[in-house]
RNA sequence: GGAGGAGUGGCAGAGUGGCCGAAUGCGGCGGUCUUGAAAACCGUUGACCUUUAACGAGGUCCGUGGGUUCGAAUCCUACCUCCUCCGCCA
C-alpha cells in the first residue's frame, strides 16, 4: 500500500506509473473519496468533542446531587448523531480503503518503461550453454526413463501439475534443499522454518490479497487459512506489526518450504514436467532493510542467489524486469533465468525483488532510525532457489547421451557420495 | 474434544460505571551532587489519526469485533491468543 498523503500530493504520478505498468485504478474516484472522508472526520470528532464535554459536566452534576435530565437528553441526540455519521464514514473509508490497497507499488528509477517481458532489459549473465553431441532429452523424459519422476501417478493421487520423486530423484531434491540453505547460512542468513499455512491477514501484508486470491489455496472450514504461494508470506510476516532496533538491520533470512499455487489462468503452459505445479519446494531469502541501503541489499540478495547457480555450474542469464512486467508490489526485480536445453530456452528460476515500503506498510514492520523515528523498513525478497526447477535444470544440463545424469561436484556429499544417477540409483 | 484461569503503557502491576490515557514500581531520558561513576534526590517519559503556515487544538486506542448506557479499561456477547488440569494423538 502507497502512503496516503504521497497519493494525495502525487496524482500525476501514480497516474504515469499506472500507464507504465499496464493497470488502472479509478484515481478521480479515490480523491473524490478521500476529501469526503476527511470533512466527515472533521464533523464527526467534533461532535465527539461536544460530548466528553458534556459527559464530564453530567459526571459533575450527578456527584453534586444535581438533575441532569435536560443534558442527558441532549447527549441522546448527539450520540445518535455521531452513529449515523460514523456509518456513513465507515462506508467511505471501506470504499476509499479498498480502492488505495489496489493501487501497485511505484517503481524504481531504473526500471525500464515497456509492455511486456519482451522489454526485460538484460543485466547480465553467467557460463556457457552446454554442448550436446547428440539430442539433449527433455527433463520428463529422462526422469521417467530413471524411474525418478512419476508424474502418471502424481495425477492418480492427486491430479495433473503434480509430481512424485522418487529414489535418486528424490534425494536429489533433499540434496538440493539442504546444499540451498548450508550456502545461505555460511553468507550470514538466519535460517526459518515457518508454517505452511497462514491467516489472511498475512497474505494482505505481503500484497496476495485482496488482489490475487484465485491464486491461492484456500482452505475449507470456518478458520481464514491458506497455503502459502510462496515462503516470502510468512517469513516477511515474522516482524509484523513490529518496531525493530535500527542496529538490528538488516534483517536476513533464509526458509525453506513447499509453495502451493492453483495456477489459474495458466491453463495449457508449461502442462508437461515440473516447471508448473501446484505444489512446488523453494529456498526463499528475506531481508528487512534501511530504507537508505536497499537497493544494495537486493544487489547482495541477488548475488547469493546467483551463487547458487554459479555452484551447480548452471548457465543462466538475469534479466531487471520493465514496468509492465512488474510484480504488483514490487519496485523493481531481478529475475534469473537458467538455460533449459530441450526447450532451448531460458527459464525463471529466482525474482529478487525491493518492495521498498509498500509491504512494510501492509504489515507493519517498523524500525527506529538514527533520530528515534519509527519508520518503515524495505522489504526485499528472492528465491534462493525454486528447487523443482534447480532439478530440471540439473538433469537437462547434466545428462549424458546414455541418458544418465552427472551429479554436480557440490551435491555429491548430499548424495551421499552418488556421482551419477543411473537407472536403479 | 472437556473443565477452569488470564490478556492494561518498554516491562511488572493497580484499577469493577463518570476529572482514568490510566496509580505505583522498574527501566529509559534530562538534571542536582561527584574528579568520574554508583547511590540518593528532583524532573521527564506511549502510539496513531484529523486540523493548523506554525504555536497549538481535537479525536481514537486498556487482546479483537459487536452490544448495553447520557457516559465503558470497568457490564453483556462473540471471537482470538496464552496458561493449568483431563482426554486423545505424531
Amino acid at each position: 500500500m502507497l502512503d496516503i498523503r504521497f497519493v494525495r500530493e502525487n496524482m500525476d504520478k501514480i497516474a504515469e506509473m499506472l500507464e507504465c505498468r499496464h493497470s488502472f485504478v479509478d484515481m478521480n474516484a479515490l480523491k473524490e473519496l478521500d476529501s469526503r472522508r476527511r470533512k466527515l472526520i472533521v464533523e464527526v470528532e467534533d461532535l465527539k468533542a461536544k460530548k466528553n464535554t458534556m459527559s464530564r459536566e453530567i459526571g459533575i452534576l450527578k456527584k453534586e446531587g444535581k438533575d441532569a435530565d435536560d443534558r442527558i437528553l441532549e447527549m441522546k441526540r448527539t450520540g445518535e448523531e455521531i452513529k449515523t455519521l460514523e456509518e456513513g464514514l465507515a462506508g467511505i473509508e471501506n470504499d476509499f480503503f479498498a480502492i488505495l490497497k489496489t493501487i501497485p507499488n511505484m517503481f524504481h528509477p531504473s526500471v525500464p518503461i515497456g509492455k511486456d517481458e519482451s522489454s526485460n532489459e538484460f543485466y547480465h549473465d553467467w557460463g556457457k550453454k552446454p554442448e550436446f553431441s547428440f539430442e539433449p532429452q527433455a527433463h520428463w523424459d529422462l526422469g521417467e526413463a530413471l524411474d525418478i519422476i512419476d508424474f502418471e501417478r502424481a495425477a492418480k493421487i492427486s491430479g495433473a501439475r503434480f509430481v512424485v520423486m522418487k529414489g535418486a530423484g528424490a534425494r536429489l531434491e533433499r540434496a538440493l534443499i539442504s546444499f540451498m540453505l548450508d550456502t545461505h547460512i555460511a553468507h550470514g542468513y538466519l535460517e526459518i522454518l515457518p508454517p505452511f499455512i497462514v491467516n489472511s491477514n498475512s497474505m494482505y501484508g505481503t500484497g496476495q490479497l485482496p488482489k490475487f486470491e484465485e491464486d491461492l489455496f484456500k482452505l475449507c472450514g470456518d478458520r481464514d487459512f491458506y497455503l502459502i504461494p510462496t515462503a516470502e508470506v510468512p517469513v516477511t510476516n515474522l516482524h509484523s506489526g513490529e518496531v525493530l532496533n535500527g542496529d538490528q538491520l538488516p534483517v536476513a533470512y533464509a526458509a525453506f518450504t513447499p509453495c502451493f499455487r492453483s495456477e489459474a489462468g495458466s491453463y495449457g503452459k508449461d502442462t508437461r514436467g515440473l516447471i508448473r505445479q501446484h505444489q512446488f519446494n523453494k529456498v526463499e531469502l528475506v531481508k528487512l532493510a534501511h530504507p537508505e541501503n536497499s537497493y544494495e541489499e537486493l544487489d547482495k540478495l541477488r548475488d547469493d542467489a546467483e551463487r547458487i547457480l554459479q555452484l551447480l555450474g548452471l548457465h543462466y542469464r538475469t534479466v531487471v524486469l520493465c514496468s509492465g512486467d512488474l510484480g504488483f508490489s514490487a519496485a523493481k526485480t531481478y529475475d534469473l533465468e537458467v538455460w533449459v536445453p530441450s526447450q532451448n530456452t531460458y527459464r525463471e528460476i529466482s525474482s529478487c525483488s525491493n518492495f521498498e515500503d509498500f509491504q512494510a506498510r501492509r504489515a507493519g514492520i517498523r524500525f527506529i532510525d538514527e533520530r528515534k523515528k519509527k519508520r518503515f523498513v524495505h522489504t526485499i525478497n528472492g528465491s534462493g532457489l525454486a528447487v523443482g526447477r534447480t532439478v530440471v535444470a540439473i538433469l537437462e544440463n547434466y545428462q549424458n547421451e546414455d541418458g544418465s545424469v552427472t551429479v554436480p561436484d557440490v551435491l555429491i556429499p548430499y548424495m551421499g557420495g552418488l556421482k551419477k544417477i543411473e537407472q536403479g540409483s
